[in-house]
DNA sequence: CGCAAGCAGTCGAAGGACGAGAGTGCCAGC
DNA sequence: GCTGGCACTCTCGTCCTTCGACTGCTTGCG
């Protein structure tokens, strides 16, 4: 498609802008590359590629930017992932075996990690809940008419539920629907909880235990939708590589909302992408944006999924490596537990 | 101090001000308050203000900027938060009829709608778990070799650690351990358990159990530290009302921090007061800022805080009273679960 | 003495002129 | 097919001027 030359020179164009945020133009690539023609066969080269939809002019005699065409064939070109600098590693590393204990505390660190590695926004999505198996069940009565319905999860995800009863209820009537409850939950799916029947999980049982039941299984079929959980780190490193509030304030609102975040990734995901880059992000707020992501995989299935975000003109090779390394480590450290 | 003109005249500036964002001059006080003196009037008591310190000007030539201490005497005239506006107070109460359920869901959800409420941030800070009493402990082994302590507290809010054993250990070992446990530490508050004595609780224990409880008590006492959960929201709309890129970056990494926001918000509160301005939040970032906070009331004792950050041009006004009504009313909410 | 009216002075913001600089497109020639 | 040269374009910074919005002060009036 592009010829060896054309394909340096707009190499060369991204790599520039990416650094400077400025247009460049046609002395600046031929002098500063490896690229040994005269700065007007480069501006030759840099119409044709204008033409095709490589690259842009903000205006007349300025110089050219990237286009999301552009930015895409530098990006394809790239050819995944590369290494990563040795102070990055050293902090992955240093992080990954520092790093113990609670999921939750965990997901939450490696998105303050992902940020502080690339110095752009970090998401980190969690496992579905939708895979794993329950451990346990467990009724705790917090007040008369209270009950938390507690379900441990294989991962080690907890999922907690309020139940408000009509009437007071004693300790005894709890524990036999907690009984109950255990030996017909216990090993299924959360999903798997939505074709357990209600008429006979409640065979037999007396009216007020019955009632208990039924009402924590109905519970726990309506939980699915707050499934994932998202972490979301570095929003200053992200607030700081634009130069517009106004653009700044839209990509919060966008990360405020945790389920638009989730499908976001998730639909570039679905593409085969890792990375998506201004409007190919599928959202027209984030049209100064890109995105890289990567799953990770966990006993072998594919978990849940990290990504960054940034400006278009980011350091696409820094963060996918970036991307990569911590998404591989995450996995990895996941699956022993 | 300030006699009634000067002080008529002031509140008619800062409210000018926080409107506009522009420098407002004498001919404006005169001409759209209540005052019936002469621009000149005005601007020799404005002059007065500024050398008094309630005032700043810009530059010469240009109107007058109210200085932190003006808005300290404006919010202190104001006496207290007012009555909310209808649409307002309608949203307040449909959002807590409509709200039940989880914790952290209606934490997190109550922080949405202070922002949304507010056109600020919103900081939510959830009850301090020390106070609540564990309603459960229940060991649950996920893996051979990893087993999960889950804690029930009496608030409904859950604790959790993961425990890594040095040796495979059967279900028997560990159900010895779970009842020992739930004998030692329910009733206790998570304080409490501090006051357990390691050699006493294992008494009699074979080796095997004796360890899991060791390890169990050694990771409850050690979680202190990530005790107070922060729900924050509303950043795009904080960010929408600065106009430096810089600023709402640097605001962003204080925001990023859970443990710095939930000592400010402390801090003025402990400092007894409702709101803090500028430099008064004790933070040098947000000079540019005010918190306005309020704390929530849970079974008569104070439970956590809630807050909003903005600009120091802000509707205090609207803000106290906002915060005000939803310290109360979930307050209110939680009291009752 | 307090207030108002008038007036001179100050300063920033807006707008226009202008040159410098960076970059382009194109053409002719090697 | 590449290059040097050249004319052209457009932005950006600077300078200047004008305009307008203020202020501070002085003076006069009740």
């Amino acid at each position: 498609m592009l010829d060896e030359r054309k394909a340096t020179i707009l190499r060369a164009v991204v790599t520039e802008y990416i650094e400077t945020a400025q247009p460049v133009g046609s002395g600046h690539v031929a002098s500063s590359s490896e690229i040994n023609v005269s700065s007007a066969t480069v501006r030759n080269d840099m119409a044709t590629l204008e033409a095709e939809g490589y690259l842009a002019q903000p205006h007349t005699s300025a110089g050219r930017i990237p286009t999301e065409k552009g930015y895409r064939f530098f990006v394809d070109q790239l050819g995944g992932p590369g290494k990563l600098g040795a102070t990055e590693s050293q902090q992955v590393r240093s992080f990954f075996s520092r790093t113990h204990g609670e999921m939750e505390q965990m997901l939450s660190d490696t998105s303050r990690l992902l940020s502080s590695l690339t110095h752009y926004a970090a998401v980190v999505v969690g496992p579905q809940l939708e895979v794993a198996t329950i451990k346990s069940i467990q009724l705790v009565s917090l007040s008369a008419r209270i009950v938390l319905v507690v379900v441990v999860l294989s991962n080690g995800s907890i999922e907690k539920h309020t139940l408000e009863l009509g009437a007071d209820t004693e300790d005894l009537v709890i524990n036999s629907a907690d009984l109950r409850l255990s030996s017909l939950v216990v090993g299924q799916t959360l999903a798997g909880v939505g074709s357990v029947d209600l008429n006979a999980a409640v065979l037999g049982e007396p009216e007020d235990v019955s009632l208990i039941i039924r009402t924590a299984l109905t519970e726990l079929r309506g939980g699915h939708r707050h499934d994932d959980q998202v972490f979301i780190g570095g929003t200053s490193d992200m607030a700081a590589s634009f130069d517009a509030v106004r653009t700044v304030s839209e990509i919060l609102r966008i990360l405020e909302q945790q389920l638009v975040v989730v499908s976001l990734l998730e639909d570039v995901l679905d593409r085969g992408l890792s990375v998506a880059i201004g409007r190919e992000t599928g959202n027209e707020a984030l049209a100064d944006c890109s995105i890289v992501v990567a799953p990770y995989i966990v006993d072998g299935e594919t978990a849940g999924s990290i990504g960054v975000l940034g400006p278009t003109r980011m350091h696409y090779d820094q963060a996918l490596s970036a991307v990569a390394v911590v998404a591989n480590r995450l996995g990895h450290t996941l699956s022993e537990g």
